[in-house]
DNA sequence: CTCTTTCTCTATCGATCGCTACAGAAAAAC
DNA sequence: GTTTTTCTGTAGCGATCGATAGAGAAAGAG
């Protein structure tokens, strides 16, 4: 695996070059985002780009997979580490207030805007199954709830999902559109008053 | 006004290729829409679109306008005909759930999604001042009840209204990414239950 | 050192972008 | 009919798009 690579060395790092194409895309869209965009913010010339990471697309998805490893995991440790549905989409939708405002980095998410007005069905369709896929997992979290009496039998397991999907996606956009955080975390708070009470009351 | 015009008639109908063009604009963006794709959907020729409507961004200035006009008016209409906030949200959000979904046109609201990933900073502040404009008027909708009293006194007209248009925008991308009529509906129902209940119990 | 391999830089490819000059066609004014 | 005005179709403008060919530079292998 580590083998000694013969020849010339690359002159960047790679995981730097990376870091700021993801930052790119993530604020600007992917084609928004030109390639003479990407070698400025990358510092390096188009023939290093493509050696390194194939084509403009085979980038966006490394970049895409850098994101969810980093700024996107908060969601999934925050339903993993809460013991139930309900708490781990407040905490979610809390630390989306903060993530999502951040100044280190571009507003709301990159998953839900970066591929908005695509002409490639490719792109488009790759980032639309991650959300699907998300809001999946929501609801067989909410599912399990409900079968062991954590949520009320009548609650709507599919339906909080979705609504839980389209808050975020809403919050994505109203952070774009200029809201702070303050006002998202009232948002966010706001939005788990439409969940059922748990028994315990919380 | 309707004095006689010399010289050649224009050959198409102004109103009928600029609806091709709003739902053009609609289902695809503003940016990711090119004038081949508007002359080939309006049956008219580059240089008759130009003479007709001006550049590319007046033409999509007068197709933002004849979607308010028309796809658009259901969330005023649905405002100024309830008889409190709360009660002109509720059909808001559920003739959204209609709208969106409607398959005679393009999924989702134009205005929130038309200008996503848009490199003209002009094409992008328009609609977002649209989108900032009408959760204002939400606010200002929803604190006259509470001044009112139709409203509690401690409910947050801010993130009463900016939740509104969180929702919206979710319902609009939820649209998008293959959510039923149905579906929304349910989605819609559920948000309302984020809302304080007023004095007779609605 | 020389040889081999790989990266980097310049310059550019064909395609498409928004947009328009120009000439001919068509209809009202006379 | 002729003249005048405006629209339409072709053809192409300069700029930018994503992507690459080819030559030279830089490192390990021998």
């Amino acid at each position: 695996m580590a083998t000694k690579q013969r020849g010339r060395p690359r002159s960047f790092d790679r995981e730097t070059a990376l870091r700021e194409a993801t930052l790119t895309f993530w604020a600007q869209g992917y084609e928004a985002t030109s390639i003479a965009d990407l070698t400025r913010v990358m510092g390096i010339g188009a023939p290093s780009l493509y050696a390194a990471f194939g084509d403009k697309r085979a980038l966006f998805g490394e970049a895409v997979e850098a994101y969810q490893a980093t700024y996107g995991t908060f969601g999934g440790r925050a339903m993993d580490e809460e013991p139930t549905a309900r708490r781990g989409v407040a905490r979610l939708l809390r630390e989306a207030a903060r993530e999502y405002t951040d100044p280190r980095h571009p507003r709301g998410c990159m998953v839900i805007t970066a591929a908005q007005n695509c002409t490639s069905d490719q792109v488009v369709a790759a980032l639309r199954e991650l959300r699907v896929e998300s809001v999946r997992d929501f609801r067989q979290r909410i599912q399990a709830d409900i079968d062991s009496g954590v949520l009320p039998p009548h609650a709507d397991a599919g339906a909080l999902a979705r609504y839980t999907g389209a808050v975020i996606q809403g919050m994505s956009q109203q952070s774009r559109d200029g809201a702070s955080r303050e006002e998202l975390e009232a948002l966010a708070e706001l939005a788990m008053r439409a969940w059922p009470a748990e028994p315990d009351g919380t």
